[in-house]
DNA sequence: GCGGTGACGCGGC
DNA sequence: AGCCGCGCCACCG
């Protein structure tokens, strides 16, 4: 595996600002990740010290899994979603052109 | 090498 | 609103 894949990905998560959001894909790109599979997988192995919880699905969901726990988090930073879903063109980090 | 799996994403029905 | 298939790719048995 690529180390500096891992890094890049944990570097650009931990970019992300609070009360901001990112999606897998988003940071696979910016990382220069094929897929964003990659981006969920470094974040299982390594995401306990970053705010993985800022990492939400291209539909603005959270994983499953997570959900609970993840929607708290972000509520705690001012981040409302809707059920479980939360509004991407409101709290997406850049990219929020609309 | 092969098949199954998974913090994903898009298209089709 | 739910279900399926494909692409993508590292990890595991």
């Amino acid at each position: 595996m690529n180390e500096e894949l891992h890094e890049r990905v944990r570097e650009l998560v931990a970019a992300v600002p609070p009360g901001k959001v990112a999606t897998y894909g988003d940071i696979a790109a910016l990382a220069g990740a094929s897929t964003p599979r990659l981006v969920g997988r470094v974040l299982s192995e390594d995401g306990l010290d970053l705010p993985w919880h800022r990492i939400l699905r291209a539909n603005g969901t959270p994983a499953p899994h997570l959900a609970r726990r993840q929607l708290e988090l972000l509520r705690a930073e001012g981040v409302l979603a809707d059920g479980k879903k939360v509004n991407l063109r409101t709290y997406r980090w850049r990219s929020n052109s609309g």
